[in-house]
DNA sequence: ACGGCTGTGTTCGGTGCCGCACAGTCACAC
DNA sequence: GTGTGACTGTGCGGCACCGAACACAGCCGT
């Protein structure tokens, strides 16, 4: 691990919260083995199907999960950020992928290895424990997801995906056009164009070619239907809840 | 257990599929600890939110994954027959059910307490790599149901729903009603009376006040979508691919 | 035989989203 | 300034599905 890794891995803050969560061996052990990577916009670090190499916990930036089924285009099924990772199935023992993992955000992420990996999970039960939750709360996202994909409107489906890019980029701003939303909210761009500049009209957001910015947080929070306020509740009851961190 | 269970623990026919797999050893094992219930026709065996106190592995009948949210009806993103589990959650170290289970066709099941699943879970390292697997297969069905419900017409789904059905239940023939069909697929009940008559009309499929039958079923399968074939292909990858049993 | 219940077929107006196409608009490079 | 390309707004016809309501048909118990 190079200097700056050490630095980055003694401290508490601007970390993985997955890794934080970990007791300080643990912890330490892990990230031994991890390097720090850049994430690029656009970047695909997964693909359905496919054999995962490493998994990411992000620090900063933010990565889309997106399932892909024949002749159809892509739909997002979750996002994870720093309160995630990505390659949670490696811990079910399985090496293929089972969504696309997409950056959605720029930035830092801690990468390491499959084979590190399981060998670290082999050695934590803290680090079993932890990643179980995890899968535990992304399928809980998922089919909460389908749900809201089904019955709920375009307008309150952008404002709950829009807080939730917010929540994992850590900025008010970030760049994305209606052509990317539609993709990943899963209806036509016109769609967005409609429900966005609704979204403007109501001073909840600003946006100018691309660059979104969030004006009225507490607004859109309003706007945004239940999915949003229930996902932010399962996570904190299952991976805050106490018993987690003291059994670690 | 009692006599009759000890015989149908012996056997390997006529079992659930997630036990099969065990070796034998932890088969009996586990089997000791459970007892065989039936399961009736639309009870409702666990609710999202609730504590789980018992995991069941249907032999005969089979039972739906039925996500609830907020001000909706529900929405089914999964089956479990014989082939799988109810409560596979119980081996990520979550007690909390994250859907609701209701059952589907009756029929015998085992059954086993939380508490004794969980013994059984730390005593078998066979039973653990079965249900990390299993978990996985699980989150894979509901991410695709998810892009199904998406892009997908209502036809194709009907006919898929169907198909998962007759498999799980083991009978050409099975009660439900449209109203109920309409529940399960995510749709009003006229848009299933059309979907229904039409699968009729091309000799797919009879009914008759709750009572259906399928007359074609390879017609059935051609008019399903992709998703029909993808899940089982997905099982079968992760399931029975070598390295479960032999492991085991 | 009778009503009551449940399940099925049909109709109607409405709407949310689709696919497509095109026009405007801003940013940036040259 | 002047393209050029990326991004956004709008309009049009169409369709799947919605919500509600109603008619009818088989099955039940009395």
């Amino acid at each position: 691990m190079s200097p700056e890794n050490l630095i980055l891995a003694k401290s508490q803050s601007a970390q993985n919260h997955l890794i934080e969560l970990l007791p300080r061996k643990d912890r330490l052990s892990l990230l031994a083995s991890c390097e720090t990577v850049h994430m690029q916009m656009s970047e695909v670090l997964c693909e359905p199907g496919a054999a995962t190499h490493h998994a990411y916990f992000p620090v900063e930036g933010f990565i889309s999960l997106v399932t892909v089924i024949a002749d159809n285009p892509g739909l997002e099924v979750g996002v994870v950020g720093r309160e995630g990772m990505l390659g949670a199935h490696l811990s079910l023992g399985v090496v293929t992928a089972p969504l696309r993992g997409l950056v959605q955000g720029s930035g830092v992420a801690w990468r390491i290895g499959r084979v590190a990996f399981m060998r670290e999970l082999e050695r934590s039960v803290a680090l079993q424990r932890i990643m179980s939750r995890y899968v535990y709360v992304l399928m809980a996202q998922q089919a909460a997801s389908a749900a809201c994909l089904r019955f709920h409107m375009i307008g309150p489906r952008l404002a709950r995906w829009l807080l939730m890019s917010q929540d994992r980029s850590h900025s008010d701003s970030f760049h994305l056009t209606h052509e990317f939303l539609a993709y990943m909210v899963g209806v036509r761009r016109v769609g967005i164009t409609n429900a966005a500049s609704a979204l403007q009209r109501s001073g909840l957001i600003e946006y100018r070619r691309g660059n979104l910015t969030v004006l009225d947080r507490h607004g859109l929070e309003a706007a945004a239907c239940g999915c949003y306020a229930a996902d932010i509740k399962s996570y904190d009851a299952l991976m805050l809840k106490p018993g987690l961190r003291s059994a670690a």
